[in-house]
DNA sequence: ATAATGATTGGC
DNA sequence: CCAATCATTATT
């Protein structure tokens, strides 16, 4: 298997703040080998969960079940959860052990293994007709693209079947954005904070994450 | 054991 | 706008 991208993520790239590998990821590329093909897509929008403290968190209050359990965990590992009854959703652990922060991996833009994401999202590839961004333009859409699962959870994005690959130099600030996380009305104060960061203008960036950039 | 609840998406 | 659909979680 050959990978064209510059340099696999080490263990210790992890840590960092959680608030630095949040923007760090970014433009990096995330790539699953599966039985089936291999997949690739490069980062474009992702959120941030903090710890106890975030009401928006599955960790909030310092709640710990057999979900969250790798989130207490050392950073660098998939955390993988189920939603709304049919969607996956991958996230990154961030923060040091004890610390239950997540990076939520909103949008990718889809670099290779594009017949097999098309086949996983039930996409017909017919020519110009298809934009690309609509197989991983939305957390649950890049999971079912990338062929995630709870069978994933817990992988090291380090040293598994699923990597995170640096490919270029990071973002500059200025390519960066950063505004209030979607859909999490319900945590009161802590829904404001700008813990969402996408890669400004790119096409790619979730439908969700582009009308409330529009509304602002 | 049972009921409430989504870090969403796609279709009407 | 709202239904789909079920693992996880909290509650009885």
């Amino acid at each position: 298997m050959e990978y064209s991208w510059r340099g696999l993520a080490d263990k210790e790239f992890f840590d960092q703040p959680t608030l630095d590998l949040a923007r760090s990821l970014l433009g990096m590329v995330i790539v699953h080998d599966h039985p089936l093909g291999w997949c690739a897509g490069r980062i474009v929008e992702v959120e941030m969960y903090q710890g106890p403290e975030d009401r928006a968190a599955h960790s909030y209050g310092g709640k710990i079940t057999e979900r969250t359990r790798v989130m207490y965990g050392p950073p660098g590992y998939a955390y993988v959860y189920f939603v709304y009854g049919m969607h996956y959703c991958l996230n990154v652990v961030s923060g040091p052990p004890g610390r239950p922060e997540a990076i939520l991996i909103r949008a990718l833009e889809p670099l290779q293994g594009i017949e097999l994401m098309a086949q996983r999202r039930h996409i017909e590839i017919d020519g110009a007709s298809l934009n690309l961004c609509r197989l991983t333009n939305g957390p649950a859409k890049l999971a079912q693209a990338l062929g995630i699962s709870q069978s994933e959870y817990g992988l090291a994005l380090f040293d598994s079947r699923l990597l995170l690959y640096h490919d270029q130099d990071p973002l500059p600030s200025q390519d960066i954005a950063a505004g209030p996380r979607i859909n999490v009305n319900y945590a009161g104060e802590a829904a404001l904070y700008p813990w969402r960061f996408w890669v400004k203008d790119h096409p790619c960036v979730s439908v969700k994450g582009k009308v409330q950039k529009t509304k602002t």
